[in-house]
DNA sequence: TTCGATCATGGAAGCGCTTCCATGACAGGG
DNA sequence: CCCTGTCATGGAAGCGCTTCCATGATCGAA
């Protein structure tokens, strides 16, 4: 068992050990094809018996490739990250980068030291590439992005500009079949929340809403500002109240929020769907467990997070995928059913 | 602005322009004493007018010291890591590592690909230093931890044995607080919804909760295993109504559970706490939202998450710091009030 | 048989930094 | 004024790997 403090094993010692220079013990090592196979099998020997690994830091400083990408949260509030869809974004990335050789270096930059600490990071040269998730307005993480010479793959456009590299839920789209679906059943006095207005997704959301409400000739009574949190779409939802006590209809652009504003109907003894449908977006995990469960725009946050991965190491490997648009669909349940035959009630598009 | 595509400056290049040796440059950037005053202002005026950061794989070769971490969560179940207790463990771990300048690796260690994985990162010596969360029984992560040289802490106990550092919530006392606010409330029909049994969390939740129920005289009616999700915790609670539909009290030992049983309760057409109450675990950012909103004991994940990051760097640094069991406390609410007067419903002990 | 062409081979030069060690300047005590 | 101790200084040797390049062996074509 020799648990014993030895030091890991050089790749001198390899080369010794199978007899043959260094030189050819890394070719064999890395796959290239000038060595003979007798001398491949010899490493292959003496790596098996030493137990060999490439250190990876001196491999990294020879070849300039770092191994590791960055995956960074912007945000001003740190339990933004606890946000189930950040989880869910990261299992993304995770499960791609697993079939790569690739670490994921999380950086969560709520402070200015954390902006500060991904500037190091990649001035140091500490990463091959960078995910930016979340951009918000005027976030200095933009900037940074811009300035840096690696590779950069947003998740989620920027308020301005139109990154290289990125891949967005079709934000806008889903803020239609929102709309659409309302406007199927029947509704007539809707409303909205919306999210932080200096995230795009917040802006192309209601964009698509209004878009497909003015198409089916329905008005937009009244628009609140959330923050994506629970407690957000609560009291937006009693300012909507307040104001059109007789809405029928109201559209959140997150989940979150739309599960705070089903709180404040139930408070105010107000029914869903009878008195008002309430539709989320984003349909996580706890949608189908609210009471009533949750209709909502779908947006597949897991592959949003694997297709950037790959978008990033595609870059990184010197291809140029496109961006990439994914699409969102609606999921009807109890809290805004289809109107009259409720047969399809399943998965509607 | 010049965002031109130039290599980033050296240390030589840096020593140049100050006029000084690479070895004076080296020291001054690293603060070393052995740098006359002249020249360390000197080699700071280059520093600054090149823009220059070392290369940190270049120092971590020379140094030995990779600066970064990697965060293991092991699991079976990708979706584990969505669960908000590891979004909050990892927000710990970060905002004390913002502090030093170690970086943050995650690996999401589900697969068997990703332990393989883990024992690359630690035999390429690609991180410090290495934090296991949730390691459940036969875990192969737990004996991967127990082969490096690397400092290894642990969140939670792994099931067998006791690791040399590891910081643990107080599951027994805190399984004990949910037993003696049940008892004092006389509740009498007891029973009890675990986690996983092979994970120490669960066992010690358990084993606190059967203790002090013993301890107030009173018997355990039933134990299901759910798995930490609402839906484990709905089923769960389902088998133990079919068996006991006369039980008064349930004690899930996570809120997730909890969310479920409180579910499963409402088709019942149950009322909480009138009919069955219910104490989770945990103190979800959700749970004062459940409906009604969740008694429960109330573990710091934030501070686990820290403390094992403070707990790494100190070990990393030569320290030994020992381990550390955090206290929990119980956060009453509405699911299973105090009995009586009601009066400090707020936060009991 | 001869002559390139082909290719396995290993020496050596890095990658960009830290740090050991030898050197010399300088200050203060005798 | 000399000697020893102190300390700034920079040359050079790594850290462990990749890769350029020169060398020599091998082989088939002429």
């Amino acid at each position: 068992m020799q648990a014993s403090p030895r030091r890991q094993p050089t790749l001198d010692e390899v080369a010794a050990r199978a007899g043959v220079s260094r030189t050819a013990a890394s070719r064999a090592i890395n796959d290239d094809p000038h060595v003979s196979q007798a001398k491949r099998e010899a490493v292959r020997r003496a790596v098996q018996e030493l137990g060999y690994v490439p250190n990876s830091t001196a491999r990294a400083l020879a070849t300039r490739r770092v191994g590791a990408v960055v995956l960074a949260v912007s945000s001003d509030e740190p339990t933004l990250f606890a946000d189930p869809f950040f989880a869910e974004v990261t299992l993304g990335v995770s499960s791609f980068l697993e079939q790569t050789d690739l670490e994921l270096i999380l950086l969560l930059a709520h402070t200015p030291r954390g902006t500060e600490r991904l500037r190091r990071i990649l001035a140091a040269r500490r990463a091959d590439g960078l995910m930016l998730m979340a951009v918000r307005g005027e976030d200095p993480l933009g900037r940074l992005a811009e300035q840096t010479e690696l590779p950069v793959v947003f998740g989620g456009l920027p308020l301005h500009g139109t990154p290289r590299w990125y891949v967005d839920p079709d934000n806008r789209g889903g803020g239609r079949l929102a709309a659409e679906h309302l406007a199927r059943s029947g509704r007539q006095r809707i409303a909205m929340i919306t999210g932080q207005v200096d995230l795009q997704a917040s802006v192309a959301r209601e964009q698509g809403f209004r878009e497909a409400l003015t198409l089916a000739g329905l008005p937009l009574l009244a628009v609140e500002a959330g923050d994506f949190t629970l407690r957000g779409g609560e009291s937006a939802m009693e300012r909507l109240l307040a104001a059109h006590p007789d809405l029928d209809a109201v559209f959140a652009a997150g989940d979150g929020m739309a599960l705070g504003a089903l709180r404040t109907l139930r408070h105010r003894g107000l029914r869903a769907p009878q008195d008002v449908a309430v539709v989320g977006f984003d349909d996580l995990a706890s949608a189908p467990y609210a009471d009533p469960p949750l209709t909502t725009v779908r947006q597949p946050v897991r592959s949003l997070g694997r297709e950037m991965a790959r978008m990033l190491v595609d870059v990184i490997d010197g291809r140029d995928p496109g961006s990439l648009i994914l699409p969102t669909r609606l999921t009807v349940r109890e809290s805004a059913p289809t109107p009259a035959p409720r047969a399809d009630a399943g998965q509607a598009r």
